[in-house]
DNA sequence: TTGAAAGCGATACCAC
DNA sequence: GTGGTATCGCTTTCAA
């Protein structure tokens, strides 16, 4: 393994001054700056990563922890975290807490273990703790969830897009919303669940929501308990895209057309929702959006170019109606 | 900043013995374990992993570079890599290449020169460079795709996978499948693409191929081809899920219906196939399980668990029949 | 079993 | 502008 004195030995130059030179310190003669970099290619000189992180005390990596990669929300953050980190010459290191505090835990000590430039979290409860990697000066940013006052957060407004959604069920002729809510300790779970509780109660009509976990078999047992406890439903409000396909497997199973027998709108917009049958009308959230914006905020923390004070943006989500929200008159 | 020097002294050890203590050996009497153990806890000490990489030369730290985490199958291959990951103890850096060779190259560098332990890659052509990587002395194994006889592969049998389908589509009555294949360059996308051939060659029947790129944009270019240039196509298998989305999609502009003005089937089950209009046919790749075991033979040869000779796994698809590729008689 | 001390490889300070 | 060198924090010989 070549190393830098290698390299400076090579060139006739000093270990320092072949740091310097490619590293682009400008007070670096174009002589010498030749000389090094042609003994570095001459040699494969590799700089290793490690030994600079370590005498630099900081890294080039950010960790991204979020519930599931298997959620396609999850996913479109995660390629707008992994978009903007690339440009900022910063790794990715992926983790998924399974919406599961011990793991989130154990990630958010490896993080600070690993001495990460900066982290970006979904936390699955409000009062995650991050106190381990704070503390030791790792900038925080949360997305889709707050964690205190104190933590930049980037999110969405869910109160409103629900209440939109449940509004236009109701103004598109569905006479009884119920609602497949997530689980209560997630804070959009609630949010979701307040903008639906909003709109129908405008409305005069009675909430009934159902609470599962934030997964299709969560999805499929609040559509279960829904129906069968309630049967004057005639549509559903979804608090999100997995739940969302267990609802409609459970729809399926029950032989309940969604947008005839059944209204359905779903938080979540997904590339394949125009092309179900019939088409989902959905709330869509800047999921990409949300990573980028996320990954923004952090590089500056990191760089330190931001002041103090956090930072807490609502990015607003957007009604997408197709034909799932929309009462069939055949 | 507490370290472990001050754990010593604080415990009245030397550090390394507090090193011994906390990394489990056993060679460490009760009594000194206990009295480091406090020391530690009481300081609040946490260990350096930078610090401990660059002495030990290796890192817990595995790259995963995988075209798009926007990919379902993607998806579920880095679930199964993370999961056994970090059973072992490992932390994955998620690398998105986007089929592009120059970005591919970038992570490869940045893996090395962050002395990752190990690669997983699917890679972009057969003669990716990983040279680098592998000269380090790091282990690579590449899925989904080949890299020549001496890297480790998990793959799976494409053109079985492909043959099959096609052949199902002919015996469900569909007389002239074309087929929406992938980059020509992809290795998986000529494996189906000759799988395919295989099928209508054997049933007598013209090959029509149009080739997209592996995404959205692709199939849709790709179903749009065959349908402008081919009329006497009544059915159609599609190279991966991604451009069977577009391939639903630009069916739907012309108002095709799928499974009934024009057979469908694609490589790739998904969350939402079941869910279409009508339920999607498709060739089903064991995708968590590819990363599974892909990280799991990566364990074992960081471990050097195991004998130079490299490892090829093939597993086999499944074909999953639902609606689309019926040919209804309605 | 424990301690002392030598590195791992790059950087950045200080002196020239 | 360049060189010498201490240092980042931990692990691991080697000697006791």
């Amino acid at each position: 393994m070549v190393k830098i004195v290698d390299v400076a030995r090579a060139a006739g130059v000093a270990p320092s001054t072949v740091s310097r030179a490619l590293n682009g310190d400008p007070t670096v003669t174009q002589e010498y700056l030749d000389r090094v970099r042609e003994a570095a290619e001459a040699l494969g000189y590799r700089p290793n990563r490690v030994a600079r992180s370590l005498r630099r005390q900081s890294t080039d990596v950010v960790a991204l922890i979020i519930p599931d990669v298997g959620n396609n929300f999850c996913t479109a953050i995660t390629r707008g975290v992994e978009d903007v980190a690339r440009e900022a010459g910063l790794s990715v290191l992926l983790c998924n807490s399974d919406e599961d505090s011990a793991k989130e835990a154990m990630y958010l000590d490896i993080a600070e273990a690993q001495r990460v430039a900066g982290v970006v979290i979904a936390p699955h409860s409000q009062d995650a703790d991050v106190s381990l990697v704070v503390d030791s000066g790792i900038p925080v940013v949360a997305i889709d969830r707050h964690l205190g006052d104190k933590v930049d957060s980037i999110t969405t407004d869910s109160r409103t897009g629900a209440r939109e959604a449940t509004a236009h069920l109701l103004e598109a002729g569905w006479e009884r919303p119920g609602c497949c809510g997530g689980p209560r300790d997630i804070e959009t779970a609630w949010w979701r669940a307040d903008g639906y509780r909003d709109a129908v109660e405008e409305a005069g009509v009675p909430a009934t929501i159902a609470h599962g976990t934030y997964d299709r078999e969560g999805g499929a047992a609040a559509a279960a308990e829904l129906l069968d406890g309630h049967p004057e439903l005639d549509s559903l409000f979804i608090s999100n895209e997995q739940m969302a396909l267990g609802v409609l497997a459970e729809l399926g199973r029950r032989g309940l057309r969604p947008g005839v027998d059944m209204g359905v709108l779903t938080f979540d917009d997904t590339p394949w929702a125009p092309l179900m049958a019939p088409p989902m009308s959905v709330v869509e959230q800047p999921a990409y959006e949300i990573g980028a914006r996320a990954a923004r905020l952090l590089t500056d923390r990191i760089r330190g170019d931001v002041s103090g004070t956090p930072c807490h943006e609502v990015l607003p989500t957007r009604l997408v109606v197709r034909e799932s929200s929309r009462r069939a008159t055949r």
